[in-house]
DNA sequence: GTCATCATGTAAGCCGTTACATGATTGC
DNA sequence: GCAATCATGTAACGGCTTACATGATGAC
């Protein structure tokens, strides 16, 4: 999950551990925190995997133009703090830093992690949720396969709470479970709207007008 | 999180290892799945903790008439099968099994770890799922400020989320997010609905008629 | 006597965490 | 020089999983 994660940020460009971490939290944050301790140690089996490899310390300079937030950002910050941060750029010759970058073979482990279809159980959510952000990195074909086995999975999910939920447990519990069916439900409306989409995408406007068959 | 599943079952009836496994899923499926793994050794801590103790084996008939299910409820089995299992029933008198039972300290135990607020992060979704679960447990106020609790922590992050999430990734990552927080508001809204009906079983019906105010 | 089920447990490992230790760079 | 931030790492531990090992009981 985590090495997905890293893979997919560092599809996009060359990143150091610590602006790795970052990035995480702000682009993926909403899905898990991750920790220096479990960072470093992934990047470390990354590397060693092949997958990653650092980058020349000369070729800093070399990088692509910043594709994006080229200014800070400043959120909910007083004008004389933003100024103060303003005022002190990166400056970006950190020496210490190791800047990673995405290996021929790190481009093959991530579509393969990408494509997967790991073991249910366990945390399908968060699977589900991490594949998808980064989903553009696939083709039509196998977007569409992962949308669909996630709604093979929440159908039958849904399959099962319908039948055995409803009589047991006390009110709380079945408050609970009735409003994770209504959850679920919406999950699936809203996976079926994206599969739809892809549908479109993929072979567009196929009737202009008359037959509507399948 | 598992213990306070293991104590909130075993409240309600003393059980051994298996059976509460069994129950677990069968109750709390939807939350997630334990294996014995880690359900034995659960147990053994708990019962070093002097928070639940082996019942007297000689006492097994004493049990109260079983609550639930006394017929097995056969799902999709064929006819044949359903009479054999029907024809072999338990006949409780198992020897080697370790029927585990409450103390007075798994009682205080359970009442902590039901009104205890866990550090935000982590697992907070089933933490809270859990609580609720057994909720009925709570006395009114206590039960109130778990779903007030629950209500803040959701509000908190529905903020965060419209505040950052509109502008940054593509259109995937994006759709994600704003699903997911089009979800954070429905719980909020549901919350909001607990907390309401709560609220008019502490004080029912002050208003007949005329004022409404707060 | 053999198989399925009931029942308990241990060992190894995964995947992550927190807390700690260290050091470079820069602003003041 | 001092503090804040940037940056990398290690150690210890936590909680849970899988896979394995063991054995009792009852149906046939």
């Amino acid at each position: 999950m985590l090495e997905l994660a890293i893979l997919g940020l560092l599809k996009e460009q060359p990143l150091h551990g610590y602006e790795l971490k970052k990035r995480l939290g702000d682009t993926l944050g909403f899905l898990w925190g991750v920790s220096y301790g479990s960072l470093y140690p992934a990047l470390r089996r990354l590397e060693r995997a092949g997958a990653i490899e650092i980058v020349a310390p000369g070729s800093e300079s070399a990088a692509p133009a910043s594709p994006s937030a080229p200014m800070p950002a400043t959120g909910s910050i007083d004008g004389e703090t933003a100024a103060a941060r303003l005022r002190r750029l990166p400056k970006p010759t950190r020496r210490t830093r190791k800047q990673y970058r995405l290996t021929s073979r790190g481009e093959e482990a991530f579509a393969e992690l990408l494509t997967a279809d790991d073991a249910p159980g366990a945390d399908e959510e968060k699977a589900f949720a991490l594949k998808f952000a980064f989903c553009r990195h696939l083709a039509g074909d196998a977007r569409l396969a992962l949308l669909e086995r996630r709604r093979a999975g929440l159908s039958e999910r849904l399959a099962q709470a319908r039948e055995s939920t409803p009589r047991r447990g006390d009110r709380y519990l079945r408050s609970l479970a009735e409003h994770r069916t209504e959850t679920t439900a919406r999950d699936l409306a809203w996976l079926d709207e994206l599969i739809a989409a892809e549908r479109r995408a993929a072979h567009p406007e196929p009737s202009q007008e008359g037959a509507t068959a399948s």
